[in-house]
DNA sequence: AATGAATGAGGTTTCATTCAT
DNA sequence: CATGAATGAAACCTCATTCAT
């Protein structure tokens, strides 16, 4: 079993995959990933995004329709990323609660390593994007979260709530804890941020 | 001991007292509250927030000095408000747990019944404003809430985590729970929320 | 029994009386008629217009929602004009024929009194914003002409035609000789144009 | 005597002839015929005549020097395709007044049987383009049409009505019923095309 | 204090045209 | 010959802000 679904199991909202993309887009989606964490969505006018591509202003319209399709697509985009990494440090092998530690501390890991990508997922999530999304952010984390889940419940371990709940106070603690990351001083070790997944785990965790 | 500093001992930094509050600026500041929980700030023009708020455009400018001026206040004329709630609700008689639950799910109804006010503070804070807020959100709650984690910890019921790491992990718990159950179809009850509460206490609190 | 309808009576389907027209609107129309003349719809944009009426860019989409709204209102604007000259020029005391060459005349005239309209409403009608004109510019003559005509085939005074064959056919040939006066060298008196009217007479009317 | 010229006699001015036409060459006309239909001149992007041609963008200017000169030159190419089938139509032998109807009526017919061919003319002659057209469209119809029509006033048969008002005043009721035709319910029979000839006969002919 | 018409900078988007392949 | 990605000037339009009333 897999903690996230492979793929080409339940991708379907997942707009374009990206390996076939061509420099150009990528250079347009990453151009706007920067500039969109510092100045927000209307900060940043298509004509900055171009030239920090280093591409004409009319070319990101042969890629994307519009501004605000160049913005739902690259929302796809990282997400897809995202799923790459969790995919890569998942291990059906592992024993449950180590299973769950080691899902919470990749997950917090790819949002430190990707800071520009948790930013615009938050402002995404977090604008009237967010309501457009066809898949929501954290319907979309539950979904991929929840077989994993029921069977910890269903084994006994995990607390029986609802799931609908389950996913998104997790993801909440996930976020939460790499923006203090990001944005703070503290800087969290690897150690540390066990440990805040461990508290997360005291709290979902049948206690004994 | 106030688990919230009283407003007129830490309120530096929340702009303008709400008490003396004109009619016609509440008025632009719930108008604008309207709109951009549906709009979004970019979304919103000054000249719809006149409209919906029965006031001409160039009024607006009497009471504040920019659209972004309007935006600033008005997320300190919400902190104000929220806080107001918080304080009614709190009760330093309260046993430690009962108050921690207590509190939470203050919290958590103060969201519920103003969704407006949370989606405003969830946009502001995750956009290029968030950033210009000079007591960062999640700061503050850690800064209000901090004497009571400390507390807890001095006296050994929590564990000892880091309070810059511990308030934003509830903050992120409660605005998650609050999320879900206005955007979802679970309708929480007051017994639900409570539930929510007792797992981030599990997960908090020193196991016996 | 007028020619034309009285405004009161049938004036649906035109927008906006041009009685209470402002100052501004009325720039931005004959700025509008004037630059359209010379450089069609296309080759004229919004900011040649507002330059030559002497207002801003962005003053213009105050008094019209879109560029399209404006060329729509013109257009209307034009309409009413020409209908108000043929309301003054008609005279129900004359007899038939002279009634008719005086109407056909006094169309004629307005066109060569006003080139600009008559440019703007050939070009309007035979682009796609015709398609869009609620009544049609030839349906129009025709509704305005129909009575006058129907009263002259049923007193045996015209050929029992098909009015609406008969109305466009007189529109046309009114057009055209409008046009020939403005484009070519040939300078047609009134009376060459009573002769243009009489030519089209005898061709309605029913040899004795 | 030709009612019309022969083509290789006055026809200075037609840009291309028709007979070499490479397909491709003719795709991109028809394309664009089609298009401006529906869309109108300004309405229609190379890139979408190129991709209903089954061309690519830049294979049009290989054919016409630009979007301007593709017009005129497809303006000419209607203007070819008219010329020849009143050429098929028209016959020496028949007697003067038959000849008139047997030639308006073939004239109608080619609009009615090519609609889009009188669009395009029509918004041909009604745009700055039509200014540019070298020999002027009624002027061009008044020069194929001179000589029939002053044999027709030397011999008496009609009335001694300047050329040049009479060539344009016998096209405008031409596309005016064509354009009845095409747009509104009526369908109008051989017959009753006929019918509105010999109205427009009465007109010009000298009453006996 | 209140109005709302007017402003114009700056945003998004289109599209005729070019050119390397 | 043919392609179509790339260009960038210029179009339409928005909207925060001002100011005469």
């Amino acid at each position: 079993m897999y903690l996230l679904c492979k793929p080409n199991e339940r991708s379907i909202g997942l707009r374009g995959r990206m390996d076939n993309l061509t420099e150009k887009k990528k250079a347009i989606f990453e151009s706007t990933l920067e500039l969109v964490k510092v100045n927000g969505f209307h900060g940043t006018p298509m004509s900055q995004i171009a030239k920090n591509a280093g591409v004409a202003a009319g070319t990101i319209y042969h890629y994307f329709e519009s501004k605000d399709a160049l913005i739902m697509e690259l929302y796809g985009y990282i997400l897809n990323q995202r799923m790459a990494a969790l995919l890569t440090a998942d291990n059906e092998q592992m024993e449950f609660k180590e299973r769950f530690l080691n899902f919470w501390i990749s997950y917090c890991n790819f949002y430190i390593q990707h800071p520009k990508a948790l930013f615009f997922i938050e402002q995404f999530v977090n604008s009237p994007y967010g309501t457009r999304d066809p898949v929501n952010e954290t319907e979309r984390f539950q979904n991929e979260f929840k077989d994993f889940v029921i069977s910890g419940i269903e084994t006994g371990i995990l607390k029986p709530i609802d799931g609908y709940l389950l996913g998104p106070l997790i993801h909440g603690s996930i976020v939460t804890t790499a923006k203090i990351h990001l944005c703070r001083k503290i800087e969290l070790t690897t150690n540390e941020l066990r440990q805040v997944a461990e508290v997360i785990w005291d709290g979902i965790k049948i206690s004994s």
